[in-house]
DNA sequence: CTGAAAGCGCTTACAG
DNA sequence: CTGAAAGCGCTTACAG
């Protein structure tokens, strides 16, 4: 194994031609005789030449490398996004820098300054439910860096976005609970703000609509927190409870939600599904493990991932400016499980 | 907002000095004089100058970037770990990139060719299942990049490593289901192999040995696949249950097994703990969702991918080579459920 | 078809 | 205490 890796120089002495033909015959130019290049190409490779990724990016000022920001790895929906990003990236030779925001504003804005200063060729952003100031995002995206949102975008900035059919998942969700002969569906979700919570609101408004049921404002809650605080659930649960003409069946936003709330309704031995129903959004791992097994919306998290790199690398590597956007929404998939058994 | 950074140079112009003066200024040189230094200083911060990370590197002949390899970000344990190392890597300024290797040993070998020639400063490897030969690890060191191994470690390269006091958190959980009354423990574990096995079995082995209690090869049960696959889980416990001397108790080595178990187990109308007690190793986030709770070891992910990362910033940056290494075990943590609760 | 030269933004031995 | 110069490994306009 030797120390230092072989250069261009290196091969450009080996072979008696100058530095500048190297360079040229490894890029396959048209300038470059075939005979050559098939000297310098095998001479390379039976060397095993890399070329400098740091000389290069100095010279062409792109780094080859994409920032990403989520919320949390430790969410299995995000474990599963980066790695369809991954599986694009590693194809195409670039690297991933993956930041967390924690769902917190500052820590967002911290994780873009270091990001912009390691010089990125593009960022792929799930926006923190904190946000609501994107100015940061603008400037970077007027600077030239090209942003492509994915699951949680916003449409303030013109580029790609992409998303899991919220709307459609919802939509299936709320009818299949009606189906299953529920008429009080409850709906707790995360922060209001979010883009994803209003699409999967508007699913449930929808479905409710097509079937006649009355739209009840009392049974949407609000987690702030979007369930990460315990407490927050169990509070918006007992709400729902203790209504006058409390719900049959619960939609949950997330798994943290879902959980949560299986803890609680079973520290208060209310049977699901026959006192309450239940269902969620969910990329939990294991949804058979809830008691009942949980219906569930799930999310494409990997197709989610390597669309959203696609269509970033697209961006970055476009010879001029795109002006034309693409607003990709990829369908969810239902998993109906026991609880949401209707009575029948 | 700028399109372009600035440089060196633009503040030696600014400050009518030399690019020279402001890159020993911005270095703190003890060569330049105070009030240089604070002259520049001031207007570097002023404009935001952050040094081109590119041109540094290959100036310096370093990227501050850390390569790691591990089985798979969809693995909780390893998600939490990952938020370790960026918690370490984001405070001083290194970037991290993160490749799969899926328990396979073509791909780790892969990742490691990948990493090799993005030339990154140091390695932080989670062995995979299938790797036997550390002949590609060790010529990476020789080369000299500095290795830490952590979790799957080996001891066939002289280097730090990091692991979770398996040995002892296998004692611990053997010796909590002892002491509940358990005679016939079995443990259903990963490939033969890796070195996390053999330290869980070990600690197992000793736990038996203090209370009296034989130990018995039946009871011990390898999954190649390491539970990845459902089947290979099932038969595992399918030869258990069917021994003459069935076991009262299993002791589980990772989530994937414990979850593969409790369905089977279920569908066979077993009842945990009265007919057959179960705990595991596990960073599962929702342990109480098991039916019953499941008794878990809590391995110290986050701490783990910290002191890791911590190690093998110290072999970075050492001016001379490092020679005296240090083996770090983590404590685990034992989480009682009623999985593992006594007939007493 | 090939080469000499300049330059990307930095660092650092060498001079003064 | 400060500056001019060389060089890290590459790319590419300019010549021939």
């Amino acid at each position: 194994m030797s120390k230092a890796p072989i250069t261009i120089k290196d091969i450009a002495k080996a072979l008696k031609l100058s530095h500048s033909t190297i360079s040229r015959a490894l890029k396959d130019s048209y300038q470059i005789g075939e005979e050559t290049k098939k000297r310098v190409k095998a001479y390379a490779k039976a060397h095993n030449y890399h070329p400098n990724l740091m000389a290069q990016s100095l010279k062409n000022q792109k780094t080859r490398s994409i920032g990403v920001i989520l919320s949390s790895v430790s969410k299995v929906f995000f474990a599963e996004v980066i790695t369809g990003i991954e599986s694009v990236a590693s194809a195409k030779d670039y690297h991933v820098i993956i930041t967390q925001s924690m769902e917190n504003f500052e820590k967002e804005k911290n994780n873009l300054d270091q990001l912009t200063w390691r010089s990125i060729d593009g960022l792929l952003v799930s926006i923190s439910a904190q946000t609501t100031d994107f100015s940061q995002f603008k400037s970077i995206q007027e600077s030239g860096t090209p942003i492509v949102f994915f699951d949680r975008i916003t449409h303030e900035l013109e580029t790609h976005t992409v998303i899991a059919d919220n709307y459609q998942g919802a939509f299936d969700l709320t009818k299949h609970l009606i189906d299953q002969g529920f008429k009080r569906i409850a709906h707790i979700t995360s922060s209001e703000e979010i883009f994803t919570t209003k699409a999967r609101l508007a699913g449930y408004t929808d479905a409710l609509k097509l079937a006649g049921i009355p739209f009840d404002q009392d049974l949407i809650r609000y987690c702030e927190q979007g369930g990460v605080d315990t407490k927050e659930v169990e509070n918006q649960l007992s709400t729902l409870l203790s209504l006058d003409n409390p719900p049959d069946a619960v939609f949950a936003a997330s798994d943290l939600i879902s959980l949560s709330s299986f803890d609680y309704l079973q520290q208060k031995g209310i049977n699901i599904p026959d006192e309450l129903a239940f269902a969620g959004f969910s990329n939990f791992s294991a949804p058979q493990l809830f008691n009942p097994g949980l219906t569930t919306v799930k999310q494409p998290a990997f197709e989610m991932g390597k669309q959203a790199m696609e269509l970033l690398l697209e961006l970055v590597e476009s010879k001029r400016p795109v002006s034309s956007f693409k607003h990709v929404s990829i369908p969810t998939e239902l998993q109906i499980r026991k609880s949401t058994k209707g009575r029948s």
